[in-house]
DNA sequence: AGAAAAATAACTTCATTAGGGTGATACGTT
DNA sequence: AACGTATCACCCTAATGAAGTTATTTTTCT
């Protein structure tokens, strides 16, 4: 028989009708297998790790302990397996959580079908499955602020101050002067309106000028 | 006539039988036109701007200016352009360094031929095509080592060290005593078995404790 | 080739910080 | 009872950080 070679996917998702159409997508397509469903990560909890899949489909808004939250309790008790967030939202800060507590996919629940099965399918060959915005979203959060007042040489120590080097070492790494180094800084400081390490650091994170 | 409707592309790859056979691909596809193909950025460096494409592929490693440097010099002069990454390297240093250059894909040359097509399209409407080993290696940069030597506390001290912030500050913004911070610090020292900021701050992020 | 921008450096002054050592208390878990 | 964690205390010295002004050299752009 061919089923130990099925991949094996659990959902947890609270809206039965959407967690029944996933379980009928997936269970009726050759190569998966849908072991079980839950409305939530409470109910999950309890018997998940004897589910042992390969690829668990969670939700993000979920009654109790939210999706987000309950990916790091997943991992903890099935560090091999794949968590694909499937959810409506598309909020930076939801995104980078998930991926952060451990997701390995992003889906927005207007996926099609056929992406939903591709995207299990992707996880299990080392991809990392995102939804076109979502992938868009990840890679900005790589961007850098092209209209920086800082010049190269001042973006280039202000980084390795984020560093926690001191200038002194700083100096001594870019092989130029201590006072060299404090006179970017001071034009750095200038520059960003502050008067501090931690408020310049702070400054041009939150301009991605770094 | 529905040409104004056309994808315009243009091709930078010092290969000559890859960027034709690109150029062919891509040109006979319809939606879509290659406007001009270079085998530099120095060559497309004079000409491009005029050419005001839509999208341009571009490979790493070129003669001269690489392809990762030439990224904010093409989005300089053409702001509104994306530009596709095509490269068979899959490093994380060089997917990290173009995406912050402001590259807006990375696709590598084994990628199929409908798939580049696709991606071109995905680019215009608002996505982030990547291959899905390099989607898995991004998602990954987001991801935490659950393995942590540290404990919470430390590990949100080290957290805002890494802001620049001085230990005085951040006593005040926690709410501990001075002396709290300092034990603290001195805790993930030996932890980390290293006797500084700057060292602490590496030795976290290199192993993803931060 | 010439102007503008960027990178380099010197000098002063003053306040704050960083790092190391040692130890103690309280609280919860195992 | 032992352990890890978080909390606070007091000691010490050397180094660092910040702000001010001015000036020279090198790069880059037009």
């Amino acid at each position: 028989m061919s089923r130990d070679l099925d991949i094996h996917v659990c959902i947890i998702e609270d809206d039965e009708t959407i967690r029944e159409g996933y379980a009928f997508l997936i269970g009726n397509t050759a190569g998966y297998k849908v072991i079980s469903t839950y409305p939530s990560y409470e109910e999950a909890a309890k018997k998940i790790v004897h589910d042992n899949p390969d690829v668990i489909l969670l939700d993000v808004e979920l009654p109790g302990i939210s999706g987000i939250d309950a990916i790091p309790k997943l991992k903890k008790v099935l560090p091999e397996t794949y968590i694909l967030i499937l959810t409506v939202y598309e909020q930076d800060l939801l995104i980078f959580r998930a991926l952060g507590n451990g997701a390995s996919g992003y889906l927005t629940k207007n996926t099609s079908p056929q992406k939903i099965i591709s995207a299990i399918h992707e996880v299990m060959e080392g991809g990392g499955p995102m939804s076109a915005h979502i992938a868009r979203m990840v890679i900005q959060s790589f961007q850098r602020n092209e209209a920086t007042p800082l010049t190269r040489r001042e973006t280039e120590i202000l980084e390795q101050i984020a560093t926690g080097k001191s200038r002194k070492r700083i100096a001594q790494e870019l092989f130029i002067d201590l006072e060299t180094v404090k006179s970017h800084i001071k034009n750095i400081y200038h520059k960003l309106n502050v008067h501090s390490k931690a408020d310049a650091i702070k400054a041009a994170k939150d301009n991605k000028f770094i």
